[in-house]
DNA sequence: CGACTTATTGAAGGTCTTCAACGCGTGTGG
DNA sequence: CCACACGCGTTGAAGACCTTCAATAAGTCG
């Protein structure tokens, strides 16, 4: 490597934990785009930088909610367990994604790593403090909680009253939607968590979910590509989804 | 009447209809509590009070999102619809309760009255317009956001998770620690809502929902009185809840 | 290659749903 | 005043969908 280059990837790598939202990727995704340019340092200096290898724990439900979180690369699941170890997932947590807003005291619910991931840990007592010298981050931070505010009422469509072939065709749908808004493909989309992850988002059983799978791709459906990539038919997902469109 | 008596009567009704706000007996349990008195007159001044009989609708699914409602009497239910009729209740809103957070352009569900009631309806751009200068009203409004996103996901766990008698049982207890915050009675409890509508917001039928109560109450863990008054053996339901205490 | 995890498939079973009938209270009209 | 209809809740029997238990196949990593 020429020293120049050298020497450029030096200043950017001491530039990126010096100065970590300004040069932020996932920034412009996140509830940190309230912030200015020249105050994202107040922002940076509550903010600490944590890599979480799979399986990884990052919240526990009950402990006392001293941070909030944001995703900056990775998958993150977002899940509460009955004292019997059932298990609901509240939601797969994605870059962009702000974790903390449904809080009082302590966590009600856990959260842990699916694939390798990076995430902001921000001290939540001293954000706190900066809102009431950034308002915009504020009204960012309420616009946040509607947006999953909405996404858990269809949730609770979901698994109120669809059954197992519109709940998977709905999550297929939705984790495409995501995929786009991301930048990824939309298409044949990647799937980051297993059938028992799944299962536990879908309100359903391992087999079920996997029965549900082969029966779309017999159905002409979807396709099921090696790497845990599936093919959709968008359209006739949509019919099945049994949603508005 | 004494005319006295009817004076003050009439000066009483002038003041509720000129300062809506500052005699709502239900302020101090809303959202409007974050706006002081000397500028409540500013709230008051985009609100219209609403009278809503039984089964008026208050809100149509994707109608554009104008107003933001707040209840002061009597209950009112928030649902989804799909296209071949199945219902899910979001939740039931008692006199406090804010609607329209969860909302873009516009509502993803559609209310009703359950009983008579009279909700606050607020121009919803005026009102976002006021939070610019009431930031304490912007904060509470993300409270009040976080606070029902935690109750969404409750409500997940227990739409994907539990049994058709932790549902019921759950459902009972979450009714009486609402009636015990609002001020009434917590043990005899009073139902508002018919079986038809438990059964739309616990993702089960009438019929389960009736067999279920009927089963608890061979169980011994609850009675069911006259008036649709409900006596809660309460530490056996919280064991049957399924959930943690 | 071999041990382990994860996904798929089969068969039996259970919980909840569906369809149907009945009871109860209320309100209305003959 | 009673008959009747209507809404609502309850109960019964049959059935469906999903789960549970079990076995096999496929994929992953040492």
């Amino acid at each position: 490597m020429p020293e120049l280059e050298h020497k450029k990837a030096a200043e950017s790598l001491v530039a990126r934990l010096m100065e970590p939202c300004a040069h932020c990727e996932t920034r412009h995704l996140s509830v940190c785009r309230a912030i200015e340019d020249p105050y994202i340092d107040q922002l940076a200096s509550l903010v600490t930088s944590i890599d979480l290898t799979p399986r990884e724990s990052m919240i526990a439900e009950g402990d006392s909610a001293r941070h909030y979180f944001n995703i900056t690369s990775g998958a993150v699941k977002v899940f509460k367990l009955l004292p019997d170890g059932r298990q609901q997932i509240i939601g797969f947590s994605l870059p962009g994604d702000f974790i903390g807003l449904a809080v009082k005291d302590a966590y009600g619910y856990s959260a842990e790593a699916l694939v390798p991931s990076r995430v902001c840990r921000f001290d939540r007592n001293k954000l706190e403090g900066l809102l009431v010298r950034f308002p915009k981050m504020e009204h960012e931070l309420r616009n946040q909680a509607s947006d999953e505010l909405a996404i858990a009422q269809d949730q609770m469509m979901l698994l109120g009253r669809k059954t197992a072939k519109e709940r998977v065709a709905s999550f297929l749908l939705q984790l495409s939607a995501r995929a786009k808004r991301a930048g990824l493909s939309p298409n044949p989309i990647h799937l980051a968590m297993g059938r028992a992850d799944i299962a536990d988002f879908l309100g359903l059983t391992i087999e079920t979910v996997s029965r549900t799978f082969t029966s779309l791709k017999k159905d002409g459906m979807i396709d099921l590509e090696p790497g845990n990539h599936v093919r959709l038919r968008v359209p006739r997902l949509q019919e099945l989804s049994g949603d508005w469109y």
